[in-house]
Order: structure tokens, then sequence, then C-alpha cells
DNA sequence: GATATATTTCGTTAAATAACGAAATGAGAT
DNA sequence: ATCTCATTTCGTTATTTAACGAAATATATC
């Protein structure tokens, strides 16, 4: 079905979940750190994170108390492969990655994920 | 703006929009023959023709009392390049496009622009 | 210039999408 | 077993998207 390949660009129409590919390629990441750098509801995170993991971007895994996303790194979908490996391709030179990946760095865990 | 990279993907995520790709591919086509082979109100048929045209997938040429659509051969933005050189990659084995383009093998442009 | 006809624009409707907060769930820690 | 959080689900709202038909526009041809 032509609405199932279609699934893959879907789940790329969204500014969110482009960011949240380029933070999970530099590693991996807990929802409430996501949502801390993106400044959502976690009900939202969690949402885009369903999408992306749908489509085949990412995976997950528990550890400890949070569960934490990965990038997929065995994607059954060729296409997906392709993307990731070339996602800088695709959203090149945006401040707004750049910004993301600046705040990644000085993360603290500790304090992102505590109420 | 993370917003005008999306365009491109947005602009893939529909299937009647992935149908007019490749039948372009196959052939330029004029809107009433586009419209005929999806089965669409020629209203949308426009729309859609726009938002691909916008993308930069395509361009329009008039040729008599037409407009005709064209795969853009020289689009601007590169991404747009790959996506229309590895179009079956992204889109393969669909049987609805294998219907497409046998439909257009047979198609009677006078048939399909008459009222 | 008038007419016929293809194409686009407009206004509306229905469905899909993204966002939120609150409530429910589930898994680790006590 | 209970408690404590992180996470997900649910219900709602606002925005975007796709579709239609009717009306407006534009352009060959007569």
């Amino acid at each position: 079905m032509l609405n199932e390949k279609i699934k893959l660009f879907k789940a790329l129409s969204d500014p969110n979940r482009l960011r949240i590919l380029k933070m999970l390629q530099l590693k991996p990441l807990c929802v409430c750190e996501v949502t801390s750098l993106l400044n959502l509801a976690t009900s939202t995170v969690s949402k885009h994170l369903h999408i992306l993991k749908e489509a085949g971007f990412i995976t997950e895994k528990k550890d400890g108390k949070w569960v934490y996303y990965y990038i997929n790194n065995n994607p059954a979908d060729k296409r997906v492969n392709r993307i990731l490996m070339e996602l800088d391709f695709w959203i090149s030179d945006n401040q707004q990655i750049i910004s993301d990946i600046n705040k990644i760095e000085e993360l603290d865990k500790q304090l992102a994920c505590t109420p």
C-alpha cells in the first residue's frame, strides 16, 4: 500500500522529530531528557518518539527507571538506513539543530529528569 | 528555518503526489490528463501540482490551451534532484504505481481532456 | 472581440495532526 | 507490598491538510 510507503516521509515531516533524530545521533537519551531539550509536554514528546519508532528510525531500551531511545542501527527498511546515514544531507546547516547539539553537551541529566 | 527543510518531506507525504511524480517521469502530462488518471476533482489535482512545484519537483509550461507539467531537470535544491533520481528506491514495487503506468500507455488525450 | 474550454482560486467540509494537562500505567527503589 | 517517579494513554482543542463544487480567470480559436 502506498500509504505504508509514506509513513516514512510523514515521520520526517515534523521539525521536532527531526530535532530528535539529530539529538539521538549524538547520543541516546531518555524521554525526560528529550523533553527538557525540546521544551514540550512529555506526552507530546512520547508521541513523537512513538511515531519515529513505528517508522523504524529509533529503538528503545530500558535502563533502570528510564527508557532510553537509540538510533536504530538495524532498520528493516533500507530507506530508513539511507536517511539515517545521510541525515545531515537532508537537514543541513540548521540553526535550531546546532543549538540543540550545544545544549546536549551541557545537559545535566539529574536536573532534566527530576521535577 | 527547519520548517522550510520540511516542505520537501511534506510534498512527498501524499500518495497522490507520489503517483503524479511517477507519471511525469514517464512523460509530461497536462492537468486534465493527470486528473483523468487520478480520478480526482481538477481543483484538487491543481493543488497537488502546485505543492509539487513549490517544493521544486516539477515545472510547468504552456502548450496551446494546456498547461503541461514536467519533472524538473534542474532543481535548485540538490535534495530534490536526489529524490527524483532515486524515486524508485523510495516508492518501489507499488501496485498502484504500476497500474497508473499501464493506464498512461493507453491514455487517450482527446478523451481525457474533453468533457 | 466573443466564445469555448482548460485551469486556478474561493469557500466549505471532513479528516488528520500536534499540542496540552490530567489520569492511568508500569517498573525500580524502599 | 508500597511508594515514587518516569512514561504512556486519554480526552480535548486548535491547526493543518485533502477533498469537493462553483465561480473566476486565462488563453486559443473562431
